[in-house]
DNA sequence: CGCTTCTTTCAGAAACTTGTGAAGTTAAGG
DNA sequence: CCTTAACTTCACAAGTTTCTGAAAGAAGCG
């Protein structure tokens, strides 16, 4: 029934499910474009697009597509390639990408760390708020240690199910 | 030499951790205000505020205040109280506001998962986007299970550290 | 070495978010 | 009961964010 202007797969499931994972990513508070590009990506056939392909699928620019790709290759969502040859460039998910978002999470981490230190230091370790604070912050510690952790044993579990992927 | 207009505490201080703790949060995601009225509370003394004091020293409105608190009831961060025989409403974080929060991130978790399922079934598991969207709904899966342990593991931690408090 | 194709940058318009003031609602206390 | 203190809701204004079109900047290819 959808063969009428086929795109090669069913173009509406695609656009269907790019579009609501895309909303559920700006809810948990990543840029709109960002979240789209990133979902497009993830649900296509090679895991690789070419900013034309993005702005086609998306009905957007070019710039939107430019930015949107800075900002995912900056938390390593995203990485980009050059064809050999070409100006045209690919923009490739990895499988191994939500490993390398939480790896970056932990930069975040780290700087929330630093902030609630000084909070300990400033108001006092003494005061009921310094401890609350510290108490925080002993949460993040190690949480931080056990994403670690935690990420390597999904390595090792992802390998015996998948096979180690790209 | 802070004592002109002593507050109790070291005012100047208590703000400049409430206003930098509160614009990383934002920068994670987080409302603006839900923010920092988080974060006044967490610095606060007894970890409860009213909406009065906590207008007077984020300086904004009880509509703004007001807001923000919904916001935070609704994800658990913080929780209402009345004093009995008042009409005054306190707002209190819990020492273990971090393992609500991330037991809501629970919930937010499995609408992902739910959605990821759907875009597993209409792109069809035998394609490649498929097969990478199903391997990235398998992450969280695990993310999900592992964060539960995850937790435990951090009460007993903190119940040998602190001793468990409220 | 210039032409052409692709990407990036930038200024501005449109859309959305966020906080305010004012009016409305609830409930304590006289 | 009526008054009054406290919280909530709502329409609107101010401030941001976000996307676009246009122009400028790289880099292959003839």
């Amino acid at each position: 029934m959808t063969e009428s202007a086929e795109v090669g797969r069913d173009a509406e499931a695609v656009s269907k499910f790019v579009e609501g994972f895309a909303a559920q990513l700006v809810e948990a508070g990543m840029q709109r474009m960002a979240a789209r590009v990133f979902a497009a990506l993830l649900a296509s056939d090679s895991g690789a697009m070419t900013s034309a392909e993005l702005g086609a699928q998306l009905q957007v620019s070019p710039a939107a597509v430019s930015g949107a790709v800075r900002y995912l290759a900056q938390v390593h969502m995203v990485s980009r390639e050059r064809e050999p040859g070409s100006r045209r460039e690919r923009y490739r998910v990895h499988s191994d990408q939500w490993y390398e978002a939480l790896t970056n999470r932990d930069a975040v981490l780290k700087r929330w760390e630093q902030t609630l230190r000084e909070g300990v230091d400033s108001l006092g370790a003494a005061t009921p708020g310094g401890q609350r604070i510290a108490e925080t912050l002993a949460f993040f510690e190690y949480l931080e240690g056990e994403l670690g952790k935690l990420m390597e044993r999904w390595r090792e579990h992802r390998d015996k199910e998948f096979g180690s992927s790209s």
